[in-house]
DNA sequence: CCCATATACGGAGGACCCCTCCGTTTAGCA
DNA sequence: TGCTAAACGGAGGGGTCCTCCGTATATGGG
């Protein structure tokens, strides 16, 4: 049948085509109104007005994204990047335990800042989707590296597990409501580093 | 014109007549469906099925419950109450810190079992509706209660609050998947409880 | 016992949501 | 420029929550 003649061309396999320009142009569209539309309305904002904000039908939207979760995911993996990198900064820039407290602190504050961040986190820590794999991965690792660090240099208990500090940051930042809720979970971040400085079951 | 003549009979104001006998047997039937429902299918279970499941039509469902919440809040009423009179009895048979600490395990094995429990909570701490307003308010008479106590002996330290911790332990509660999270809860109240024996930024 | 009427019932239907499917349009290589 | 693979878009199916209103019935005074 001779060789294919269409535009798809050779490379059999291996490197896959360029999108088409429309395709990457819907694709950073969709992400631009899915940002706005979670900011404004929370995690559960309509897909079919994101598809329409975009200026792009609801297939669209589908093609590019195929599950909402996938929505959620695109548009936070660059800010769960961002956090994870300012680990690695917070930990040069003082005591590992200090680094610690700072970083989780950071952690509420973008949370306070684009709430969609929660869910995506949550299934992290629990059984949710397989999407949110790679963010998640990050945070566990930004975490693990704070918390090595402050275990290594004796700042805090022995038995400190990061897991253990990742879901109940998860979960301070999860019951986001009310006028208190940010001071709050900054005084249980204290409070949680106090109990990580004091020996166990000690006085 | 004249009086009234139906069976309303006079009583303008004050004493609301008895409810019909079918009123009170769908009622009953009702909330029996949704336990049912809600323990198998969680929080999400369907209002359509649970009325069909209850032999009703949804709009008997509607009248008597106005809203999904409403639902979730009359299911669980009762378990919260059990939760609540638990913290009376752990407080008069051991020391207020340890009385504290069992009384937020217990949380968590409640959450366990039921896990409709934890949006009706989440709404009490944050923003939701009011209707959660009864059995959050027992809930935090309860944690004030035993946070007070443990305050007044000197057990834990006297900037602890209640809030705080409630708003802790159901973030806790909240992030519940993985086969390791009742453990890591525990875990964490421990280290809570650490935290609040030792003193605010102390070594 | 009967019957008038307040009370309760039930489900069709509206509004919204997620997601699929497939006929139509278009980008871009040859 | 022509043609084909890629991308588009929206109707529509199946689901949800909740409203509305015509129909049925429990109940207590006469």
């Amino acid at each position: 049948m001779g060789r294919p003649r269409g535009p798809a061309g050779g490379k059999a396999s291996g490197a896959a085509r360029k999108p088409r320009a429309d395709a990457r142009r819907n694709h950073d569209g969709l992400l631009e109104a899915a940002k706005a539309a979670f900011a404004e309305a929370g995690a559960e904002a309509s897909l079919d007005q994101i598809a329409r904000r975009a200026g792009v039908g609801i297939g669209t939207l589908y093609r590019h994204f195929p599950t909402r979760d996938a929505v959620v995911e695109a548009v936070y993996r660059r800010e769960v990047q961002q956090l994870a990198d300012a680990a690695r900064r917070l930990i040069d820039s003082q005591p590992p335990a200090e680094a610690l407290r700072a970083w989780m602190r950071l952690f509420i504050d973008y949370i306070a800042a684009k709430k969609v961040i929660a869910p995506a986190l949550k299934s992290l820590v629990g059984g949710g989707s397989a999407l949110y794999a790679d963010s998640g991965a990050r945070i566990n690792e930004a975490m693990e590296l704070l918390v090595k660090r402050a275990r290594a240099s004796g700042d805090i208990r022995p038995s400190a597990d990061s897991a253990d500090l990742l879901r109940a940051l998860i979960g301070f930042a999860y019951v986001n409501a009310g006028p208190d809720w940010e001071a709050s979970a900054r005084r249980l971040i204290d409070l949680l580093i106090d109990g990580l400085r004091s020996q166990p079951g000690g006085k």
